[in-house]
DNA sequence: GCCGTTTTCGGCCCGACTGTTTTCAGTCG
């Protein structure tokens, strides 16, 4: 029994008992599922300590729930639900449309109990028949059906991205928008993103709606009014807009940007002021007293400034409260990209192309780390390569460029390339690219190993998952983590769209462990190495500051650290 | 079922849109 999968039973315990008309307790147990889902440590650890109950919304009765789990991997009270209500709620709940009160209705009155069942029914025009439901709702559920068969379920950020950004340029190019911003997982740059929010001020709200539903992008119009509207775009993903008054935008833009629990408990602390807040303002009675800006809202609520990629409800309101706020990293401190392919390997631009592009997107270094020893795939270099490559590299004046190489390591630890070879490198990547599936003693031990060579700076991408994909491999984070801050290594956070590893939960924790990271895009062509931001946004959510960030260091300071 | 610098009992975040309704329930964010 994992963290992930305890939450999912407090989940699916809320949903029964939301069917069942239960008043509250669905809501505790969601907010209890939440907090299991995000915790970083694993939740038999927390029980061997005693210590389940300072989970936020564990309380007695739901921590016995835990312990039974943990004890016996079951839940008897969770098995007694779903006795009555035995449907695969994960799958049916997964289709848009499909709340709590939909599955009981088409449970009990066709026995539907999965997504084909679902199909069935709908195809042969069951559902239409049934009191509440209709035509519409029934074609609906087909397509979503459709609709979640075609794709996943979320995006990588590094993909919505650019596209988000074009919609939100297109849409203030209209003279009747005053203002607009992307809210939403986007704007707190969370990896994967489920959605495209827009919140926007407008003068013609009929006109921008208009616009919004017909841009270029759309393949269908979801919902469309004068306030909010929602389109399905043809790469697949949903995007919403909301039109609000001027005065509200900023209570509006807190209010979109999230997350969720962030927000209730923000709407709380208002609460207990005495306030209501809602995404029109902040408002004593029915008088708005604040809800122009974003900043306003904090302080009103007696808080600093919270900033976006924090907003996850993991102890970032009480750190503004007791103002102990992370002096988290900019995007314009970093100062260049330690890692990157040229053709010399697998990449598809020349040294010098990537030093030019490099320059004009603001770098001051970059580290040239193309792949090297037997990694055949990828084009490893060989000696006579590298040699080659640091003489290419030396005739670059117009910015700084480190010589650098990514090595593998091996199963037993070793580094693939020979010491002789790294002694004359100024940046020695090394990372797991093969041997996933060893246990995760054995990987620990091979991380150890790998990093009690004298010449190696940096591990790449620590924990080889890939995003809706991969998950990548186990190993002890603290004996890693405390064998890099011995050793003078960072760790990546490698800033590839589908990578993104280390995660923020892990910088968070390295942070925390006061080991130093570095950030690379891995970048295989000249214009990959914009994805730098994204490994900012990682750094940002993991609460670093610019001095657990070795790109934000002067060159001479970074020189000093690879020198170790 | 959880929780408390106004509470150990009495509250639990708030609003928009749609479909199937003739006044609203359900879903979503």
């Amino acid at each position: 029994m994992n963290n992930q999968q305890i939450a999912q039973i407090f989940y699916e315990i809320a949903e029964i008992l939301e069917m069942q008309d239960v008043k509250f307790k669905p809501f505790a147990y969601r907010k209890a599922a939440q907090s299991i889902e995000a915790l970083t440590r694993d939740i038999k650890e927390i029980y061997k300590e005693g210590k389940l109950r300072d989970i936020p919304g564990v309380g007695e009765s739901i921590s016995k729930k835990i312990e039974e789990l943990i004890k016996t991997g079951k839940l008897k009270a969770y098995e007694k639900l779903k006795k009555k209500m035995p449907v695969n709620l994960q799958e049916l709940g997964s289709i848009q449309g499909m709340g709590p009160k939909t599955i009981k209705k088409l449970y009990q009155k066709l026995k539907i109990k999965n997504l084909k069942e679902l199909e069935r029914a709908a195809k042969l025009g069951k559902i239409r028949k049934l009191e509440g439901l209709g035509e519409k709702r029934e074609e609906e559920i087909l397509e979503n059906i459709g609709f979640k068969k075609k794709t996943g379920k979320r995006f990588l950020l590094g993909l919505i991205l650019p596209e988000a950004e074009a919609i939100k340029n297109a849409l203030n190019q209209l003279k009747e928008v005053k203002k607009i911003e992307l809210t939403g997982s986007l704007r707190r740059m969370k990896e994967t993103i489920g959605d495209v929010d827009i919140l926007a001020v407008s003068a013609d709200p009929g006109k921008t709606m208009d616009f919004f539903a017909k841009m270029n992008d759309v393949e269908k119009v979801l919902v469309k009014g004068l306030t909010k509207s929602s389109i399905r775009l043809r790469s697949g993903i949903n995007a919403d807009i909301r039109l609000v008054p001027l005065n509200s935008f900023g209570s509006a833009l807190q209010y979109m940007t999230g997350n969720k629990s962030h927000n209730i408990k923000l709407r709380n602390i208002a609460k207990d002021k005495g306030l209501k807040l809602s995404e029109y303002g902040i408002f004593k009675g029915n008088k708005q007293v604040s809800g122009k800006t974003e900043e306003e809202v904090y302080r009103k609520l007696g808080l600093r400034y919270i900033e976006p990629e924090l907003r996850e409800d993991t102890g970032e309101i009480d750190a503004a409260k007791k103002n102990k706020l992370p002096d988290l990293i900019n995007y314009n401190d970093v100062k260049g990209d330690l890692q990157m392919h040229t053709n010399y390997s697998d990449g598809n631009n020349t040294v010098l192309e990537m030093a030019q592009y490099a320059k004009k997107i603001g770098h001051k270094f970059i580290a040239i780390t193309d792949h090297a020893g037997n990694l055949k795939i990828a084009g490893g270099m060989t000696a006579r390569e590298i040699t080659a490559q640091g003489k290419e590299i030396n005739k670059i004046k117009s910015i700084k460029v480190f010589h650098g190489i990514e090595a593998n390591i091996q199963k037993n630890g070793a580094i693939d390339v020979p010491d002789n070879i790294l002694k004359d490198i100024d940046v020695v990547i090394a990372a797991i690219h093969s041997g996933f599936k060893q246990d995760k003693t054995t990987i620990t031990n091979r991380l150890l190993t790998a990093m009690d060579n004298k010449h190696v700076n940096i591990i790449a991408h620590p924990t080889g998952r890939l995003l809706l994909k991969r998950k990548g491999y186990e190993f002890d984070l603290q004996k890693v983590f405390d064998k890099a801050r011995e050793r003078g290594i960072a760790l990546e956070i490698n800033a590839f769209p589908d990578r993104l590893d280390l995660d923020s939960d892990k910088v968070r924790l390295a942070v925390e462990n006061k080991v130093k990271l570095s950030i690379g895009t891995d970048a295989h062509s000249k214009e990959q190495l914009d994805f730098y931001r994204l490994g900012i946004a990682v750094a940002r959510r993991g609460w670093a500051n610019k001095n657990d960030i070795i790109n934000a260091y002067s060159i001479d300071k970074l020189e000093k650290f690879l020198k170790r």
